[in-house]
DNA sequence: CTGTTAGCGCGTTCAA
DNA sequence: TTGAACGCGCTAACAG
């Protein structure tokens, strides 16, 4: 350890240690001519220090490029400054695997919502990734809040809000009561679904879906589909294997025509049989608003539960409750129709 | 701040202020009956302290559940403990948006490839993103190690390595001399294009491609594919313009159908083209394995770049480097055929 | 091989 | 409204 001396502009800051370059609020308070504790303050509580001191300090920190250190922060404070976004895998549904795998395709798109609220407030998002809820280990989780990711089994949420630490469920998790969440709304998904093909001039509608009994979102959505369907005075009906048997699926759509609009649980029901069954004039809406529809020689709309809004407004959601605020229970995120 | 008492076990340490809880170092030292600087030793230089107190240190911090407190680890080390994924948007590239969103499948792949490795080290992960390479802020950037995120420009490489933080540049970075890189090798995946046409029996080849001007990447796979063809006796022929204009791509190989073989760029421009022409019997293979290519009615092999294995092994070499350890100045990650 | 000790940069009392 | 002083939990230098 020995002194070294900065020099910024016209003043000349000694430091004690060489601090590698980085500079502290000691420098910071001995330019502004304040002590070091007003410089901090100016960060933490700007109210509290008088306007003149509050611009010398700024316009030091300004001239020497201060940036407060995070860890010694979060070491005073006793906290971590991190916030987590907790991801399950889904064992349970190895069925479903190939296209869980595509569904990643708004994973950028969630971290970088996340990211956007994240990068303006004093925490720093973390990832962690567990196999199954039971695998949590409540040592390793070191963290002041908790983004739970695409949450849809009361094993996970009761995972995650178990722990102890502050945190929001996110995406299927709008029953799940008794717990701070931001959800999607299946059922108005569904409904969107209905209203599309009415609006379409469709009578004799059609819903494609499948593994009802696992998967909690496809039942809210069809839920959805059919009530908003004997409201608007739509006759439908369900395939409900569809998803496990795109042919024969396509067989019965084939055998008679007898629909005359198309509703399905999910972009990929529909891609898969249209490759099986060219459904040229028949009005169709698909859900999850995957980009990679349009790829097909026909497109077609989907509900689009915007993932991105969904993050995006529970990171904020999260920094109001670490920073003592209230927040709702529930935060509901309405789809909408992507035209695409 | 209030004395308590911690009891663990049979024994009772005793703590000067409360801690939140937390176990500390003291903790720990306390109960092995060993001094903090032990402790510490224990985690950060094993080899240094007897096995006979390492044990005894194992064991307290074991039935303590103690975890050593990163941000006081990193402000005492003067480092920030972790590395950032700097990933640059790609503005030049509004034409290909659309295809560059779906490319996005992989995300969540590589980031917990690289979660996987860092998880287990020191570090923790960050994420960084800019618009433009120009938008890197010197004084943002916090951190020991920079992973560049699929970087395929010269002003992308040198933004990043002019940060003075050691870094690894990714993916489509061989040609980057001068810099640490982990990356693909385009050129030997279309010499693998080749080798399949060539192994299926072909004889007169072509290759979908586009954008070579503006994609490096492209440029190298095509000379891959050209080489390898020539040197297998292949007759091989380009088609430029089919990421612009699939159909009339299609067009020309509907008329007269004079190619036995064909090789794509990548996966999508393949899957467009498929929209408009069946090419039944004519072997195929496409690029970057994106699981999507089997949602049609025909699939075909494609050539996998193993982004996860890319950013897997550049976090293992970062790591390396951080610790002061010599690595090669380009890691190769050779690329795959996947039959899927 | 081990213990003692001095801060890393900061937030927060306590007095003034 | 301000400043002095303390210590968060840890690593590393130094002395033994």
């Amino acid at each position: 350890m020995y002194t070294c001396t900065i020099t910024c502009g016209h003043i000349i800051v000694k430091e004690h240690s060489v601090n590698k370059g980085k500079v502290t609020r000691n420098a910071v308070a001995q330019m502004a001519g304040v002590s070091t504790a007003t410089v901090s303050r100016v960060y933490n509580d700007p109210a509290s220090v008088s306007p003149v001191k509050r611009e010398l300090v700024l316009e030091a920190a300004g001239d020497l490029g201060y940036r407060p250190n995070k860890q010694a922060s979060s070491l005073r404070r006793g906290t971590t400054g991190t916030v987590m976004l907790l991801e399950c895998g889904k064992p349970r549904r190895s069925y479903y695997w190939k296209q869980l795998r595509l569904f990643n395709w708004f994973y950028a798109d969630i971290i970088h919502g996340l990211q956007e609220v994240f990068e303006r407030s004093m925490y720093t998002l973390q990832l962690k990734r567990v196999e199954k809820p039971g695998d949590i280990d409540r040592r390793e989780i070191q963290t002041d809040g908790i983004i739970g990711f695409d949450i849809d089994l009361q094993e996970e949420a009761d995972a995650a809000a178990g722990l102890g630490i502050p945190y929001i469920l996110c995406h299927h998790t709008a029953s799940f009561q008794g717990n701070f969440r931001c959800a999607t709304d299946n059922v108005r998904g569904g409904a969107l679904q209905a209203e599309y093909l009415f609006e379409q001039g469709c009578g004799r509608v059609c819903c494609l879906t499948g593994y009802l009994a696992e998967v909690y979102p496809h039942r809210e959505r069809l839920e959805g589909f059919l009530g908003r369907s004997k409201e608007l005075g739509l006759q439908a009906e369900v395939i409900d294997y569809a998803m496990e048997d795109p042919k024969g699926a396509a067989a019965v759509l084939r055998r008679g025509m007898q629909f005359d609009g198309i509703a399905a649980v999910n972009d990929l029901t529909l891609m898969n049989i249209l490759q099986e069954i060219s459904l040229d004039g028949v009005p169709m809406i698909g859900y999850d608003a995957v980009p990679i529809r349009h790829l097909l020689s026909r497109t077609f709309p989907s509900v689009d539960p915007r993932p991105r809004e969904i993050y995006h407004r529970s990171a904020q959601l999260l920094i109001t409750r670490l920073s003592g605020g209230e927040i709702p229970e529930l935060q509901v995120i309405p789809p909408v129709i992507s035209l695409g």
